[in-house]
DNA sequence: AATTAGCACTCGCTTTTGAAGAGTGCTAAC
DNA sequence: GTTAGCACTCTTCAAAAGCGAGTGCTAATT
């Protein structure tokens, strides 16, 4: 069944007047906004109605009602309209970035305080996922006589590296020798493929140096499997009465701490361009009153990582999107701007 | 004035029995506690002399007694017994470091947790200063055209590096040249006095490559300044029922989010063994109900880096030390064996 | 047939009240 | 010097009372 304008109109304004307020909306209360010819008595017709179809919840007999998930859902996909940021919530996001920053894990830091600051809600980022990136060098130094730094850069000119242990001898000219065979190999290769391909092309000259190659195979394996993801604003939680209980405060906290749900959520959301997960249409049952609001930021053209708010159902969904478009140009700008300074010339 | 024994026995009781309980104590149930002679009236005659020498507050006419600060100080210094800690225990925070563990950042988030998982404690732990640490080698490694990747190695086996643009072209055989040259010049200068010595000493070859040089000494300097501090156990705040007010709750988060002073703190306790600041003898007003007691952690023999945790001045500052004791030799352990393993052999 | 005014009713929230309990300080006796 | 006894203070907890926002239903109105 197709709902009337009429209670579009009403859904969409207790939906407006709640997260804008965080009080159940009551019928009074809606009948005196402007724009609203209908009196209480009809609003509370609707309103029973809208309850029945699922788009309302009734916290008890005697108060408003509140949006259910569904009406969020709704809200999202017809009713909300996003307006661009303002020239100056613009420039107060840019100032983030604009200090001197040297390390892609500071633009990420930069990028959460950010969006936590202006959203007022926990923001989480990712750091860029590796896996599908191609090579396109490998370099191992020589540091002490047992110690070799392991430096593999990819072709949107992201630069990880590692310290691995050297169990045999091997001088410098030799370990040059290997950074350039190991390149050789793996150029375009992806990460994900790379010990695969190494193990195959390389058959001989693995044997040659068995025991440095395992080092690298694991060291890359270790670099693919790094989970790295900040998270900023928690004190936030504050805001949200859903978590004035104590308990629930700390259980939450907790989970962030963790980070691995956390995870799991942004890199599940890493190929589109944005994602909204609204209360139980998120696969966690911790997060049942929480939606989650994700985008992505690219290198190079590529999506390659992602970042998101976390928040109460009752979000400012609209305002907490456009922010994270712009952030999103922001995080992707920089990155590149850090990372390809030689394509761009 | 001297307390007599009584007096000192009655405190003790007291703070041992606060630090249990967290409910300010009563003359009647100290009278209860076995081992004391003496009545409950006897008992508020100490109390009340107690309190007017500073020792004790009362929260309320009828409330029980409460340690002050100067009590918790005077615990602290001749009161307490420290034990140490189980075998248990000692087996517990062992394995936090039990897995595989390759980089110092990944060490000390260990450590963070360790620490606050036993304490129940917030906890941090700042990476090794590295101002007086004396540099091994300098070393750059060429990455693309434009970008270069300055390598730092002291003599005690941590390895610094950072991306630097290279604005002119240099190839790899100038870089490698360059390397030498810079190591010739620090080796065995502190970090701190590297900029003046390769400006001083290293005059001409500066001139010869300057663009160079600068990006490398902005590089050793921003190192020098580079602020790392973890913590851990944020969670644990809502145990403290001074902090049950949700306002100051909030506020005391934000001020672990932005490190500073929790940095500050830390990097003044970094030559002491042992620190131990309790309420008001915090440097900072926000500190003024909490107690901060840290610990150094060594590499190669020599204190690097400090740890500690912060939590209410009603903390078991027995236990904590000796859990911070505990920690800061794993540390050291871990430490060394990851970074010198060269001078281990 | 749709809308609205009116009204009794519900229920959470806040304030009030009262009782219970823990602890004190003082006095007088030991 | 120590202790028993007692009146007094002050917090805490729970129950009770009152308030007010909001509802659902009915009957009147458009």
């Amino acid at each position: 069944m197709e709902l009337s304008d009429r209670k579009l109109q009403i859904l969409k304004a207790i939906i407006d007047d709640y997260i804008d307020t965080g009080v159940p909306v009551g019928s009074r209360t809606l009948s005196k906004k402007p724009g609203f010819e209908f009196s209480s008595a009809t609003i509370r017709n609707e309103m029973a109605d809208l309850e029945e179809l699922g788009y309302l919840d009734q916290p008890h007999t005697s108060a408003g009602r509140t949006p259910s998930d569904m009406a969020y859902r709704l809200y999202v996909d017809r009713l909300m309209h996003i307006d661009r940021i303002t020239k100056d919530e613009a420039m107060f996001i840019r100032n983030y970035f604009n200090m001197r920053i040297n390390e892609v894990d500071e633009v990420l830091e930069s990028a959460a305080k950010a969006l936590s600051d202006v959203t007022k809600h926990i923001s989480m980022v990712i750091a860029p996922q590796l896996d599908d990136v191609k090579l396109k060098r490998i370099q191992l130094v020589k540091i002490t006589p047992t110690k070799a730094m392991l430096i593999l850069v990819t072709d949107n000119g992201l630069v990880q590296d590692q310290m691995i242990t050297i169990p045999v001898a091997v001088d410098a000219r030799q370990m040059e020798m290997l950074s350039n065979m190991l390149t050789d190999m793996v150029q375009n290769v992806s990460l994900k493929k790379a010990e695969e391909v190494i193990r195959t092309t390389g058959a001989e000259s693995i044997l040659e140096h068995k025991a440095v190659m395992d080092e690298v195979l694991d060291a890359i394996n270790i670099n693919r499997e790094k989970k790295e993801l900040v998270y900023g604003g928690a004190q936030n939680i504050f805001n949200y009465p859903e978590y004035k209980d104590i308990g629930k405060a700390q259980h939450f906290l907790q989970i962030l701490e963790t980070k691995d749900m956390l995870y799991q959520v942004l890199s599940n959301a890493t190929d589109l361009e944005f994602s909204i997960h609204i209360g139980r249409e998120n696969q966690y049952e911790d997060f049942k009153d929480m939606s989650i609001v994700t985008a992505t930021y690219k290198v190079g053209g590529k999506k390659i990582g992602s970042f998101g708010v976390i928040g109460p159902t009752r979000m400012d969904y609209a305002r907490v999107l456009s922010v994270l478009n712009y952030v999103g140009m922001s995080l992707s700008d920089i990155l590149s701007c850090l990372l390809e300074t030689d394509q761009n010339k």
